[in-house]
DNA sequence: TAGTAGACAGCGCCTGGAGT
DNA sequence: ACTCCAGGCGCTGTCTACTA
């Protein structure tokens, strides 16, 4: 549950919430009025994100999308992303994340469509057409009763609805072509290059004065536009990518814990250990007993 | 022995404000 | 749009003690 508890609630009247969550599944609806900034998150869950109300300013990877009123978001498992106020004080949202364990289950595997499919396009989101619209809106309007209402066998209703739900957009998305740009100024541009750069150098010993050499900006103005823009400081975007590979390691490797850290950009194991805590909310052993049945590396 | 966690000090980042 | 300064504070590495 990691992405979901790390929701920053500060200065922003929630007006109206109502979710269900198990281990591999959640479905969230809220309604909040305020320039509410969402803490910036990766999980390994895919997350569906569907505005019905307002405008928001979404970080993914690298490219900020202005999103609005009935626009969908796709986000992959383990993609670094935030949601920032962007001009609307009210917005409602609906978000669904599940595991790749709840599409294991054997009422949804063995059928031909790839419910994973609005996943992996270049372009993570989706304009619907007025019916398609209408239609997915009535499935979570249906979902959000059921969670209302929380009459008996609710949690099963709500799971088979948003199944249904991935159905129908994976049905969808082969139909559509009209997706939201990124926002697309010779700013953002430059802040992609550098989030890019960030992304494929973070194991080397990185700082703000060499990043803003290698980009001809100053130290003072990089640091300022990358978090306007992006909704991160350099450090904590830095930080997200070196601890992104680290559970990666952790999971796919026996090293050691010390020669992951050092892999990936930290000369201090105890630093790494904490930064690794404040982002996963677990030690990396912890982690890795929790995602993988590997034990560590002999000497 | 590897990993975790807390205390501490120094440096670099962040940010408000002023200026070009 | 971009640079620079200054001040505060958070990030980072080191050290040490502790646990499994």
């Amino acid at each position: 549950m990691t992405g979901v508890d790390a929701l920053s609630l500060s200065s922003t009247d929630i007006v109206k919430r109502y979710g269900y969550y198990d281990e591999e599944f959640v479905l969230s609806y809220s309604h909040k009025n305020g320039p509410y900034n969402m803490t910036s998150h990766m999980h390994d869950q895919y997350e569906v994100y569907y505005l019905l109300k307002g405008q928001r300013s979404y970080f993914i990877k690298d490219r900020v999308y202005l999103v609005e009123q009935g626009d969908l978001v796709f986000v992959p498992k383990y993609v670094l992303h935030r949601t920032q106020f962007a001009g609307t004080l009210q917005h409602q949202r609906i978000v669904l994340n599940f595991t790749d364990s709840f599409l294991e289950r054997s009422w949804i595997k063995g059928s031909k469509l790839d419910l994973l499919k609005p996943f992996q396009g270049d372009n993570p989101t989706l304009r619907l057409k007025e019916e398609d619209r209408k239609y997915t809106e009535s499935l979570f309007f249906r979902a959000i009763a059921e969670m209302k209402n929380k009459s008996d066998g609710y949690e099963i209703c709500v799971k088979a609805i948003s199944v249904e739900l991935l159905v129908h957009l994976a049905r969808c998305i082969d139909k559509y072509v009209e997706v939201v740009a990124p926002v697309d100024s010779p700013l953002h541009r430059k802040i992609a290059e550098i989030s890019n750069y960030i992304e494929t150098h973070y194991a080397e010993p990185l700082t703000l004065t060499h990043l803003s050499q290698s980009f001809y900006l100053s130290p003072y103005y990089l640091s300022r536009v990358f978090k306007e823009i992006s909704g991160f400081s350099f450090i904590e975007y830095l930080n997200h990518n070196r601890i992104k590979e680290a559970q990666r390691l952790l999971r796919e490797s026996n090293w050691k814990v010390l020669r992951i850290a050092e892999s990936v950009g930290y000369d201090s194991i105890a630093y790494f250990g904490r930064v690794f805590k404040e982002t996963v909310h677990m030690s990396p052993l912890q982690y890795r007993r929790m995602h993988s049945g590997e034990g560590i590396e002999r000497t």
